[in-house]
DNA sequence: AGCAGCATGTAAGTGGTTACATGATTGT
DNA sequence: ACAATCATGTAACCACTTACATGCTGCT
């Protein structure tokens, strides 16, 4: 269990929060972890299945394969922990809007205001989304510190998106009249 | 050429600079695109052959494999500027920092503020990094516009992670007295 | 002579997405 | 009865990394 895939940490981490079907896993994964984490139904399956084999997991109903949900097992929660105890760090950034600006020159200003335009677009809608969310959780029950914690980081580099992209957009009018 | 890889648009960018070795392609690339986009020898040899035996790029001295350059063609600057042109989003997002911390209720308090000052350290090496290059490029001629905005992209981002770490680490501290 | 850095490549493996296929359950 | 959504899976493919192998050039 050396490097790389986390797909196992994430799987782990949201049984940890109660029993699930797979299918659950993933809709908790995209709902709550949207924001900075992604799994797809071919990553989450295998998983689980390998999770189970090696009793990590345990189903509620034993037999059954459709319906029946997953649990965590103490070992289960041995390892997460001490998964989420190894260091991580973020592999390599490709930003495919940034490499597009930045050879903008082939294009000239206009397509350079076009994606930055769609980059001020995407960011302000990450952060209407986020509101939403703030607005569901700040009203339960306290003790989502690490949650919220999570949440701020997507509105601050949102927000730092979007005063980003007002600067350049505002460099680059003024640079054309 | 539909869907994904931007590989050959980063090296095609980069030959659109000038004629380089694959070798200098990857510094290229890690130099200056460094802070959104990576390549990797694995990446860029195949791509470099493949787009040589399509016509987008040549060799200097056509016989030669070793320390010809390869430069770009009237195709390959059409290719580049077709490809810029093309809308791409970032694929999804996948931090394992913050998946750590989003479930470090797991471990308590010292671990996430052991995580919450490394990020703040990451981002702080970061910023000084981009010092180091701004102050390479300021003296430079203008019309290095694009690759500004590119760069104060990361500083922003880099900024912003580090306000955002001191304000949780403010809060961690202020609830543990 | 020997080392550092330039230069080129490939094979194996991993991590992940996409597309497809299937069927159960619930609501209208 | 039909549609939507819940639910599970797999096979093919893609993008990318890693590790390895090789040799050249220039310096000291």
């Amino acid at each position: 269990m050396a490097r790389s895939s986390q797909t196992f940490v994430a799987v782990l981490g949201a049984l940890s929060t109660g029993p699930m079907t797979g299918y659950e896993v993933r809709a908790a994964i995209a709902d709550v972890l949207g924001h900075f984490w992604h799994e797809s139904f071919g990553q989450i399956y295998p998983t689980l299945h390998q999770l189970e084999a090696d009793g990590y997991i345990r189903r509620s109903i034993p037999g059954r394969t459709s319906g029946s949900t997953f649990e965590i097992t103490d070992s289960g929660l041995e390892l997460l922990r001490a998964s989420l105890s190894e260091p991580a760090q973020p592999r390599p950034p490709r930003d495919p809007r940034l490499l597009r600006l930045f050879f903008a020159e082939q294009l000239g200003p206009a397509a350079a205001r076009a994606l930055l335009a769609q980059m001020r677009q995407s960011a302000q809608s990450a952060l209407s989304e986020y509101a939403l969310i703030r607005a569901e959780i700040d009203l339960a029950q306290p003790g989502e510190v690490y949650r919220a914690m999570t949440l701020s980081y997507g509105e601050q580099m949102a927000r730092a998106q979007l005063e980003w992209a007002d600067a350049c957009l505002a460099e680059l009018s003024s640079e054309s009249i």
